[in-house]
DNA sequence: ACACCCGATATCCGATACGATATTCGATTA
DNA sequence: TAATCGAATATCGTATCGGATATCGGGTGT
């Protein structure tokens, strides 16, 4: 996850030709984000800065920023005196929320990718919905995931799209817990989300904000409905 | 502002009798946090942590995890071997984009408390618009700065009536940085908002939701055109 | 058998000192 | 004047230490 920068777009100078080296906490953030959303390291575990900093072979320092910037962002908690863990699996009432967000959010910002997406970006979108049309074919257990990381690429590029950096990241924050859930529960993943990806297309394509908002909102409360019966408890 | 609870709410066990010390990184978060919303350091300055440690009477470990979380929050900014700054001011891409969430997900949120507030939740807003109200009257320098917190209470109060916790806290982040430019332009805070205040109350308390979703939403449209003269360019 | 108290261990929180590296800014030079 | 070089400064990260606290175990008493 790329760290969101609220203040104005920095002006974008040309691509760096030498990477400069990334801050070790940085490096450290990146590291623990992907043991993370892997489920390598599954919710609840004890995450001991003294065995995380031997584990990366740094010090302390950076595993400390890399742990409070992902305390920020829901995926550990602290305990005073106690250290962190990973963070619990999501609740029902909060996938709840989770969606009715989402429902909110979302068709608005797939009507104003309609309007305002550029060509290049329609041709990416359209790319990615195809790349995941052809992985639904064959579902094994690796494609589950793979599928589940594109369908949130899929979801952010058409927030990208609208044109609100608001909006990109509120859903960013989202997707990282999303994609948790949906790496537990791979079958609700259930790819029977690509026909309605490809609707969602056809609006942006033609350029018809009403039929993007429409068939993004009938998407997100399919997808809602197929993983409800996962959270009926709490 | 309270740090966010992205997971489950903990059972909320009875008041702590005995206070526990919170992290010193904590206090330090909180204590620059209130020099940060009050503008009493300035949008820009440069922030040493070296500098801060010694201010503060602590060793550097608090300030950069206080720094880390403000970062996250997007009210600093870091640069690698460089350090951080306070964020820059709005720029006026992100003003309409932070009202455009806004109408999105308020209006919503007041719907959803008209039919959830429970009696005593009423009760506070109305007391809490009561006295804005009061505020309004006398227009001092100081009542400014005093109306633009309760106002941001105000609408945070009306969001944690509508039981939906994402929603409560993706409000939570924008509010601090409006809250900045709430400042900034004391003249547009325009103590007309009571009146509007007034009507969103109404609804919410006879249980009205399509009229608090109304309301809601010119209040919010309102604010942003007493405000959008101050950021014509960008 | 159960509850309670107490002590050992491990960990976190924070302090401090130090080294490596990058940025900044002034001085020198063409 | 403009560009380059070098020293001062600050940050980033390391290493280490001490105090405080939570956790876990054993022992005692009822």
């Amino acid at each position: 996850m790329k760290k969101p920068s609220h203040g104005q777009p920095t002006e974008a100078g040309p691509a760096p030709l030498i990477a400069p080296r990334p801050s070790l906490g940085d490096e450290a953030y990146e590291l623990m984000l992907a043991e993370l959303i892997s489920l390598r390291i599954p919710p609840g575990e004890k995450l001991s800065v003294d065995g995380l900093a031997r584990q990366f072979g740094v010090s302390q320092t950076p595993i400390r920023a890399a742990l409070i910037r992902l305390e920020a962002e829901g995926l550990v908690v602290k305990k005073h005196n106690t250290g962190y863990n990973v963070a619990p699996q999501l609740s029902g009432s909060r996938f709840r929320d989770i969606y009715e967000f989402r429902l909110l959010i979302e068709p608005a910002a797939a009507a104003a990718a309609a309007l305002l997406a550029t060509p290049s970006e329609v041709a990416a979108l359209t790319e990615l919905a195809e790349e995941m049309s052809a992985l639904a074919d064959t579902d094994t257990e690796a494609n589950y995931s793979k599928f589940a990381l594109m369908d949130g690429e899929f979801h952010a590029r058409i927030a990208e799209a609208g044109r609100n950096t608001v909006i990109c990241e509120a859903l960013e924050r989202l997707y990282t817990h999303m994609h948790l859930f949906r790496l537990r529960y791979h079958a609700a993943v259930a790819m029977d989300a690509v026909k309605e990806h490809d609707a969602i297309m056809r609006a942006i394509r033609e350029g018809d904000g009403a039929a993007a908002q429409a068939t993004m909102q009938a998407h997100i409360a399919a997808s809602r409905d197929r993983m409800q019966p996962y959270f009926n408890a709490t």
